[in-house]
Formats: structure tokens, sequence, C-alpha cells
RNA sequence: GCCCCGGUAGCUCAGUUGGAUAGAGCGCACCCCUCCUAAGGGUGAGGCCGAAGGUUCAAAUCCUUUCCGGGGCACCA
């Protein structure tokens, strides 16, 4: 309707250019608004405002000429010339029933839009380091990617959902390392644990994965490991933890050999992946790849990225490091891509992957990263950039950490201890669905606050309850249409929508026109929450209709023309849902 | 020191890329089921859009300055 509405003003302007009314060279890009006000119609343009002063004439008069200029249109009742000089569209009803029909024959298809004409677009999303389980703060990021994929999918875009394994790198070697000394722990050795290594339940879980496996085969004196290592890290400040873990690792390196250490591993990434993916899924969150680091470095995509920046001169020797000049693109200060020990840093990696993608020929690519790696963001565009790549194919996206509150308390989080809140627990408390949807409620780069409560709570203060009660309201209507030994019939009610005259039948109706404009503004700005506040107001409709209203009423014809009307929402509602990956239960 | 985000009703937040009289939920005060789920609905009170300048026909929205919260970074992946 926008689309046409845009139409029916270019073609005025046009016509008034003709006619010598307006500059021949006048460019004009024409906005439609919904009103605020039904007083002020259905639609409303700003143009003769914005068109005012390069025409030199005063903007109620220009609006007074583009509407005599403008082309009939069966769906439009009239246009009023209001306020300073607003054109205002006040639609036929017949033009605003028509999405009734829309809904019935599009079906999960309605709300699709072309936006996207088929771009390929690459989501990489969740990306957490294999190192331990999900916890709450990846959750956003799942949930917000999955929904952000989602709603780009149905605006027309080609969506690939990617996922960055770190597999390679210090972290990993740390967590081999950890699951190494709880091995030595279930074979009897006593160990002091290094305070930087990883403490969570699950290493002990896939220490012993390696002991039933391998038994006693990699078993040392603990000795021959702590002997002669810079000291940890103690409480009153002494010893240094990085230094230390370092040490550890090495010593593994030499006691274990390449095998044994990749013994540790490989079990370590096996196990905490399989969790992962398993988690993500029934999260309701799928990938279409799991993009592997380790590969990057083994094909020699790594050493390649390093050595075109070298090549294109923006690289320099310095203290044994080889840095890049990324200070000289917008960074704040140079970084370093190989430390003088070989070993290419992870940014260097990431330069690499980041070549992969734009190489695999997408036309945009997105990157969804939690907040706390922003200082990230400048550096890695700067390398495109330094490469000669339009750094603006590349949109990366930060989501803020989400609060978890109980009430009015807030649950405390620590990843030191090993004792996070992890996104199964969390789904454990407040189920899948909920926990999608709170997730998703706010813009990504917004602090939030979860309230488990209230996600868990089975009433109307609960947004996800609202929305989904709708739902299973409009299937339990229809059941009690069957107990009548009545039957919908579509037909009838699609032919007799006229008779919808109530106003919470009218507000339903413009609610439900909404629902495509939605999904393109929620898509061009990477906003899925616009979704979810929709999906509020339209459940809010409906709740207000059904509680004024019979639907299962003695005339036919309304009966079914309220019907296709309920059933429309329930459709809306659940193609709105499948967006934010919540389901739809037919009963509650 | 630098960077990012936020400041809108008592609370949690929307605000259609600058539009007409700033919205919703919760909370509060009243009210509504012989009726398809009261797991719901209605009415009302409640606002200097953090502050000050600027840009223009028009600013909660854009620019500058400033105040107050929250988070991050300073050769670590």
């Amino acid at each position: 309707m926008k689309h046409q509405l845009q139409k029916l003003i270019i073609q005025a302007l046009e016509q008034l250019k003709r006619n010598d009314q307006l500059p021949k060279d006048l460019e004009a890009d024409v906005q439609i608004d919904r009103t605020r006000d039904s007083g002020h119609g259905d639609y409303a343009s700003n143009i003769a405002l914005t068109l005012g002063k390069a025409a030199k004439t005063n903007p109620r008069e220009l609006a007074a000429r583009i509407v005599a200029a403008l082309p009939a249109d069966e769906n439009v009742k009239k246009t009023e010339i209001a306020g300073p000089g607003f054109i205002n569209f006040f639609l036929t009803p017949d033009a605003s029933y028509t999405v009734i029909k829309s809904v019935h024959k599009e079906g999960g298809e309605f709300g699709r839009s072309d936006l996207g004409k088929n771009r390929r677009v690459l989501v990489e999303f969740v990306s957490a380091n294999p190192t331990g389980p999900l916890h709450v703060g990846h959750g956003r990021g799942a949930a917000f990617g999955a929904a952000l994929s989602n709603l780009l999918a149905a605006a027309g875009f080609s969506v690939h959902r990617e996922y960055y394994v770190n597999d390679a790198g210090r972290q990993m070697n740390i967590l081999a390392a950890s699951v190494w000394l709880r091995y030595l722990e279930l074979c009897g050795e006593a160990v002091d644990f290094p305070s930087n290594g990883y403490k969570g339940d699950y290493v002990f879980d896939i220490a012993a994965t390696v002991h039933r496996d391998h038994s006693e085969k990699f078993r040392c004196a603990p000795t021959m490991i702590f002997n002669g290592l810079p000291p940890d890290a103690t409480p009153d400040g002494l010893g240094d933890k990085e230094a230390h873990i370092d040490g550890v690792i090495d010593r593994a390196q030499e006691i274990l050999g390449n095998t044994g250490f990749r013994v540790m591993l490989d079990t370590a990434l096996d196990a905490i992946l399989d969790d992962i993916k398993r988690d993500l899924t029934e999260f309701g969150v799928e990938y279409d790849e799991w993009f592997s680091e380790r590969s990057l470095a083994k094909s020699g995509a790594v050493l390649d990225a390093v050595t075109s920046l070298r090549n294109a001169g923006h690289t320099y020797d310095k203290g044994g490091n080889l840095w890049f000049a990324s200070s000289k693109f917008g960074d704040e200060k140079d970084r370093v891509l190989v430390r003088e020990n070989g070993v290419p840093t992870y940014f260097a990696a990431d330069i690499a992957y980041h070549l992969n993608k734009i190489r695999r020929g997408y036309d945009q690519i997105i990157d969804i990263w939690g907040a706390d790696h922003h200082g990230y963001v400048a550096r890695l565009k700067a390398s495109l950039q330094a490469l000669n790549f339009d750094p603006s194919t590349l949109e990366i996206l930060l989501v803020q950490f989400a609060i978890l509150y109980r009430g009015a308390e807030r649950v405390q989080m620590s990843t030191r201890s090993g004792q996070f809140v992890t996104l199964r627990q969390l789904r454990g408390e407040v189920g899948k669905d909920a926990a999608r949807f709170f997730y998703v409620m706010r813009k990504c780069e917004q602090h939030m606050d979860f309230d488990l409560e209230l996600a868990k709570s089975e009433s109307s203060d609960n947004p996800v309850y609202y929305i989904q009660y709708a739902h299973a309201r409009v299937c339990s209507v229809l059941r009690q249409l069957n107990e009548k030994s009545l039957n919908y019939d579509q037909r009838q009610g699609l032919d007799n929508l006229a008779s919808l005259t109530e106003q919470h039948e009218l507000d339903i109706i413009t609610s439900l026109s909404k629902y495509p404009e939605i999904v393109e503004s929620g898509a061009r700005n990477h906003e899925p929450h616009q979704i979810a506040h929709y999906l509020r107001d339209l459940a809010n409709d409906f709740h207000t209709y059904y509680n004024a209203h019979q639907f299962i009423v003695e005339n036919d014809a309304l009966r079914n023309a309220r019907l296709s009307l309920i059933l429309a929402v329930r459709q809306v509602i659940r193609n709105g849902l499948t967006i934010l990956g919540v389901s739809a239960p037919e009963s509650m």
C-alpha cells in the first residue's frame, strides 16, 4: 500500500513538472508514513513540506497542487490537506479488508518481502570459544543472531548462518593442560591446580573420558610438571598466573609429546563442541556451517593474510614482532600480527577468516559479537581497508550482556570460579520460548535486565505468555465451533468481510496490515525487537476484541467473517513467533 | 586517559530513520464474568523526553557542549 501511494505521488510530481509548476530537475524522496491518529487518515505524506523551499511555494499551496494532479486510485477514498501541508490519505474499506485475504492466501509466507532481492548475507554469531559450555551471555547472541537471520530471510535475503570455532590458540592449550591435570588427579596424583586453569566440572568429565579410554598411559609425577616453573599467582599478589600456566602447557607438550597432548585437546574439543551443538539445537538455533579456525592455519590462509598486508606495505618489524600499521586506517594504534616466537596472533587469524568470508562472495557480512570485543571493530575494519576491500560490507553488531534478576534481586555470576549460569540452566528454568523471546525484546546493543520470575510467570505480565495465549485462544475458539457442530466456511467468511465494522475489528485489520512493514523495517535496521513489540500489540488488540465480542454468533456470514479475521491474527502471530524462534501452541 | 551504550510516566521500556495532541506493559485507584479460557478486559491519575545552546517550516529524534548512570579497552586470546 505504501509503495502504491508513493507511486501516485511520483506520478503527480511528474505531471506538475510537465506543466512547469515545478522545476524539472527537482529530486524528491517521497516518504509515506502511517498516521498516528486515525483522524489524519491511514497514511500521510510530508512531500509538500520537504519540497516547499525548492519549489518556492508555501507547503499548503504545493500540497493542493499535488493533490489536484494525483491520479485516481480505487483504494483511496479521499485525500485531505492538513496542518502545515501534510497530505492525508484515507483508504476505502475494501482496501483495508484486502489484507485479510492476503493473509489467508499467503499463510506462512505473509509478511515476506523482496527487500533483500536474494542478496547473499553471511551472519556469524555466538562463536564462543569451545573451552566450556555456553553461558547466558552467549544465549543472547544466539537468540539475537538466530532471530535476525530469520528476519533477514523473511525480508528476502539469502542467509548463511555460521559459527566460527576457535579450535586453535592458547585458550585451547590451557584447556588441554587443565584436562590433563584433572586426569592426573583421577590417577591418584595430588595436583596444585593452576589459578588460571579451567575449573569447571565438565573438565573432570572430559578427564574421566581420557582416563577411561587410555587408562594410566599419560600418568606422570606432578613434580615433573611443576618443578622450576614460574610461581602461580597467590592471593597476596605474588607470582604470575599467565607465566605459570604457559609453563604448564610447555611441560605438558614436552611430557605428552604431540600426540598425547593432542589426545587431551581433541577429547576436550569434541566433547565441548558436541555439547554446544546440542545446546544450540535444543535452543532452536541452527547453523549452515561450523568454520574451523584450525583449518585456516592448516591451509596457510593466516600466513597468506599476513603476507598480503606485508606486500601492501602496511607492516613493519619492531621489537621482534611483526606489526600491522592499523592506525593509518582509523584504529587508535598499531597491532601485532606475528609475535617474536613466530606465532601469529588471534588477530591475524581473524583477518584471514574475514578475507575468506569476503572471497566466498557475500554481498554483506554481519558479525555478531559480545560487546566486550568492541575494541576489535576498528582494527578488523582497518585490515580490510588496508587490503582494498570496502569495510562497509562488514557490519559488526555488538550484543550487550543480559543481567539476570530473580524478582528484584540480581543473580551473581562468575566465570572465574567456574560457577556461571549456563544457557542450559536458563532454558531449564524458564523454558526455550521465554528465553528466546526475552533475549530479543531489546535492541542488541542495549543493556538488558532479564527477570527470571517474569519469564516464568503464567500471566499477562509475561509478554511471551500473553502472545502465545492469543494464538491458543483462536485455536480454542475453533474447538468450540466444532463442539457446537459448526464449521468454518472460509469462502463465506472472505466474501463477507464488509460486515466487519466494529472499531475493534478495524483496529485489528490495521494492525495486520502493518506486519509486512514491520518485517521490512526490522530487517533493514537489524532489529528483531520490533517483531516482539508488534506481536505484543497485536495480541493486545485480539484479547480486547475477544473480550468485547462473541465470534460464534448465529449469523453465518458475520460468524465466518469474524472467524476469518481471527484466523488471520493467528497466522500472523505464528509467522512472527517463527521468526523469533518461539513456538505457537494450540492450547495452553 | 580513550572508546561504546543509555538517560522518555513511580518501575521496565517503545517511539515507524525529523512530523501533527509523546505511547505500551507493570504498579496505583475504581470497574467488568448466568457469555468461545478472568491465564482476560475497561476507565482514570501519572511527563520540562537529564541540562544548555544550535540546525529548520517542524527536534524526544540531527550537531556541539555539559551532567549522571552502565560497560569496555590500555601490545590477552
